[in-house]
DNA sequence: TTGTCGGCCGATCGCCGACAA
DNA sequence: TTGTCGGCGATCGGCCGACAA
């Protein structure tokens, strides 16, 4: 998966550690993570300093939701010697990656169909209209981080004028089970395939649910009809 | 659960050990359930002879299908001897308890609507309509085995008359995912409550799918969006 | 007895401009 | 510039009897 796009869909707080990179695992937080019961009595130690020996960025199958795989080998930190040499700052991001986030109101995923496309998003992420057509249109093909394509009806229409996606649109939100605060981001990247076209990208965030994650909680099971 | 339920759900070629039963463990079979890669190579042994030390039965939470988890310990048969003394013969069935299931056709399915009751299912395991009315009808209220409710419209109409199960149908058809060629159950018992009442049960059996069953296949997964 | 079909009516979906924040 | 609303037309869900297997 393209590092900028899985980093435009994750929370914006997101930081991933590079390889090499000396951490502290956080058992007790990563069993909160895990919903299961915590251990009684809590271990001795909370923290343990770790090296990053991998990073893997992946995209969960069902919720499109971003995650990192992150493999930990506990050790001491060289503690009181200076940090190893930070690492050159990152190149500044490619331009031809850009990319619009947007909260979706309740209008936007309503079943009254169509979402509301900021004048920016438009100019900045989405191909151009035509606007000597009346009115301006055309259809969009999106990828989502599984690789799956979405088309959406693009239309600059209303008094005044405003950016709409109407036909597909509906079908993307409840494919995706978005609810109102929910976050969509437009991607946009120079196509793979086609030297100067432009591939559109769709990915997702979801807002925070009280009672975490449902869908995570599915737990795979064994069936025995017949022994 | 009842386990006169979970028989009637399960598919009807299925026996289940009791306690001290003396079986044989396939490792081969069991990992092709699991749908993990096979071992490679194949264990020297394909066979274990084990005894049961529990037996436990359950309804998948998502699918309502019924399983079995089943203890086993390895250990020598006693092969030349002569088997345990036959547990005495189950008693007969309480009578207090009839199930009828039908195979689901097309229109059964359909989004047209309803589902036929075939006769037979109407006069012994439905409570019975009042036929003075015009149409009859009355609304059936039945329990999942997951306990969920569900309520059916249940009326004697067309001609010729027959007995279909009209609104709340396709819901239940909907949320439980049946196609044509799955299997419900409707069962009847007394209810626990109300002695000389009859409570209803409804349950499902799935049709053999190709690629088997693809809602065990969602994995549970961390996510780890910080670090 | 019961599976499938066409008719038909009502509910919902989803596209639209109006309007106001 | 953009969020929400009421309108309304098209589509679909779902109840019905007819009919035949």
């Amino acid at each position: 998966i393209d590092r900028r796009v899985w980093m435009a869909c994750a929370v914006p707080l997101s930081r991933i550690p590079a390889v090499g990179d000396q951490v502290f695992y956080f058992p007790y937080g990563h069993a909160e993570q895990c919903r299961d019961p915590l251990p009684d009595p809590l271990p001795d130690r909370h923290v343990f300093p770790c090296a990053v020996t991998a990073v893997h960025l992946a995209v969960d199958a069902v919720t499109d939701e971003p995650y990192a795989t992150i493999s930990l080998v506990p050790g001491t930190h060289y503690d009181d010697q200076p940090h190893p040499p930070a690492p050159a700052p990152a190149p500044a991001p490619a331009p031809d990656f850009s990319y619009y986030a947007k909260q979706l109101t309740q209008s936007d995923s309503n079943n009254g169909g169509g979402f509301s496309v900021p004048r920016y998003c438009a100019d900045n992420i989405l191909p151009g209209l035509n606007f000597s057509d009346d009115p301006p249109l055309q259809n969009l093909r999106m990828k989502d981080l599984q690789g799956d394509d979405w088309e959406f009806r693009h239309i600059y229409r209303g008094t005044p004028r405003r950016h709409l996606l109407t036909t597909g649109w509906s079908k993307f939100v409840n494919a995706k089970m978005l609810v109102a605060g929910d976050t969509v981001v437009f991607m946009r990247r120079p196509d793979a395939d086609n030297e100067n076209e432009k591939e559109l990208l769709v990915g997702v965030r979801r807002a925070a649910r009280y009672g975490a994650y449902p869908l995570r909680n599915v737990r795979a099971r064994v069936p025995v009809d017949e022994v």
